[in-house]
DNA sequence: CCCTGAAATGAATAAATATACAATCTTCAC
DNA sequence: GTGAAGATTGTATATTTATTCATTTCAGGG
């Protein structure tokens, strides 16, 4: 019976059921529920489950949010250029037979301004909202191709 | 000009295009970019643009706390049926035009065990990691749908 | 020009969160 | 059983972030 497996649990009950705006707040809650715990261990909790602080409490986030690094896991060294097709369309090449799960990882993270990805074999299209968003998108998506300047 | 605004969305822009950890980074970062601010400005920006931190970098959230009931306010009435293709495909069918609509509700939910989506005009399909994942989804899917019966 | 009020800011500091480190449990091989 | 390796934990503290408060800036009215 792993104590730890069931903290875990009560926090994201708790964060589901109340406001909690501090890990001493989560504290609190939990040793009102019988568990105790030290304010280090939630914080590790919280690191544990990917939680996040928004809008002034912690929740835990729908995939997309934190995914972050993972998406660039997904996609560092299988992405070879991004370019624009107009001012709503991104088109991405990668290597042969990559496209489908890079567009899958955009299609999990889901950027803000992106409306949705169509993949071929090599090739992705990107539909985005409106020009300033897919400038934005594609500046963060060249930071993730091996060596391309980060600044530009 | 409001140095305001452009301070933030120059912060938008280097948290989009770099890894920014601490809002230390964030006010050097802003100097190389010729924008002077303090911790306590930066600070106070990203309340205002309601950024998080999440896996340990300051990010933009793709959209504000969805809740399950938002979602659900999003799609139902909008879902006409729910069937499965295989294991690992589920095919959803809308009015004529929602099927974009509803598939980037699904995104911003991104349910457990779903990969991806590609929408059409009237239909989506819902690529889904496994079976067992697939049919929680179809199942929950459908109890959204007013009077569902049971199809697939 | 001088006021006034609202917004914005920075310095200092309070508050909140993450981590180093040592102690204590678990697991598992022997 | 004993002991080693690794996980988990709390305390104390370092780091990071939010806030207080005094000051500055700027627009508009006189």
């Amino acid at each position: 019976m792993s104590s730890l497996e069931d903290r875990r649990r009560v926090i994201l009950e708790e964060i589901a059921n109340r406001r909690i705006e501090t890990q001493e707040q989560l504290v609190t809650a939990l040793r009102e529920r019988g568990i105790e715990a030290s304010q280090a261990s939630v914080s590790r909790d919280i690191t544990a489950l990917r939680l996040v602080k928004a809008d002034g409490r912690w929740t835990a986030p729908t995939r997309g949010l934190p995914t972050t690094n993972r998406f660039e896991e997904r996609i560092t060294g299988r992405l070879l250029s991004v370019d624009a097709a107009g001012d709503h369309l991104l088109v991405l090449r990668t290597p042969p037979g990559e496209a489908q799960g890079v567009a899958l990882a955009l299609d999990d993270l889901s950027p803000e301004g992106v409306v949705g990805t169509i993949a071929g074999d090599d090739t992705i299209f990107v539909a985005v909202i409106e020009a300033a968003a897919g400038l934005e998108v594609a500046g963060w998506l060249r930071s993730l191709i091996p060596g391309s300047g980060v600044r530009g």
